[in-house]
DNA sequence: CCGACTTCGTGCACGCGTTCACAAGCGCGT
DNA sequence: ACGCGCTTGTGAACGCGTGCACGAAGTCGG
């Protein structure tokens, strides 16, 4: 299936040229703090309130969001549901994009009944697992299939997003397998680096990581300040 | 975040002194390629070898080891359990760091289950949840505890890494609870800005956001090169 | 003992991202 | 209609991180 998604959004031709990788970073942030600001009732926002609410400085927000040709008001702010359309244009999620789970351990049976998806443009098309015990458990809406019918779902999907929750030692085939079958985008919570082709984009969510980096800061307050605050 | 003041002159040599962040954030993923090295039974690495096997370039990897004093051999290359030894001792995890893991649904079942804690020099020292019916279940060696004894053994671990893995909206009260028992660094996957004081360290890992990131660059890629080479 | 090879450590330049500060633009009250 | 205040958008300076390229240092073979 070819995309024909390309042309279909014409109307700002300049906007989506270039976008920083540290602005794509954040902008999922603001489309958070946008919805809660929608659910709150608001129609405008100034930046100054929406930086506070994404923990982000105001001119950083600014800045960001001129980046994919903002539409804000001077001397109102920016118009919340159009803000949000702009966004999710940005992001790509017009339409819902597909995801497979690969891996239906702990993480991924958590990843599978993870609601946020759903509610952000995602939609898990798949679950996976070589594990002939978990193949045919029910999670969600979602069925466990064996690895042999992962070819042909990513195929049919038209190439989701894949994820990537297997134990470390069988990330790597998996990897592999997502990206014969066309996949281009991976997400991988297994902790081991993948090795994939230049134009497949891979993300990495390492728990044990991000752990380890808190734990040099707080070694270092220890080291430097002794807790000796206030009595 | 207090990163601004990094120049204190305190009593540790000067090899402590200055880690930039972006080093400190890529020390865990040396440090699990050379754990892996070293059951390999490699007794030592070249530069280019590490980075290779750690998704780095090489004189970025050298830069970073520099950062933390020189402990390589020229012509040869770096001693891996030293390197381990120094690594180790940079992130602050010469002994064992206390967890505290709050909200035991889905994906705190999974972070409790989750092996790679315990072998990376974290100890899960608590479990912790609101639901009445989940007190008392016991996980791994740990047993669910209710929101009142978390301030005892919060004080008792003396100040543990708290993780936050509750629904979105109870996620800035257990943080505030947390931070009032003494918890200074937080790992949070709610998907919610929290507020802190601040001397307490905050990282967010937000699974909706990480997709919606790889989303942009899936979408660019369909937007850009369509390829359609067959006739 | 010496030369050649290997690999670390690092000075330097470049580019990206962040931050400040201000001019331009828009709405509102008078 | 007109100025006044508020907020956006952005130009410019700054700082950090990255990559290159080379000197320094140590090992191995002759």
């Amino acid at each position: 299936m070819r995309s024909g998604v390309a042309t279909q959004t014409a109307g700002s031709p300049a906007a989506r040229a270039v976008v920083p990788d540290a602005t794509v970073a954040r902008l999922p942030v603001y489309l958070r703090a946008l919805h809660a600001l929608a659910e709150q009732g608001r129609a405008s926002v100034s930046s100054d309130a929406l930086a506070t609410a994404s923990g982000v400085g105001s001119a950083k927000l600014r800045k960001d969001l001129s980046h994919l040709g903002s539409y804000g008001t001077r001397g109102v702010g920016y118009v919340v549901a159009e803000l949000v359309e702009h966004i999710t244009d940005a992001l790509g999620l017009g339409e819902r994009r597909p995801v497979v789970i690969v891996g239906v351990g702990n993480l991924g049976h958590a990843l599978a009944g993870y609601g946020g998806f759903d509610s952000r443009g995602f939609a898990v098309v798949g679950l996976f697992d070589d594990d002939p015990q978990r193949v045919g458990e029910r999670i969600g809406r979602q069925v466990v299939r064996p690895l042999e019918d992962l070819d042909a779902l990513v195929r049919d999907a038209g190439g989701p997003i894949g994820v990537i929750a297997t134990p470390a030692q069988a990330a790597q085939q998996v990897c592999d397998r997502l990206v014969a079958a066309g996949v281009t985008s991976v997400l991988n919570f297994a902790p081991v680096v993948l090795r994939v082709p230049a134009d497949v984009d891979v993300r990495k969510v390492d728990l044990s990581n991000e752990l380890q980096i808190l734990s040099v800061h707080a070694h270092r307050r220890a080291a430097h300040a002794p807790v000796e605050v206030s009595a």
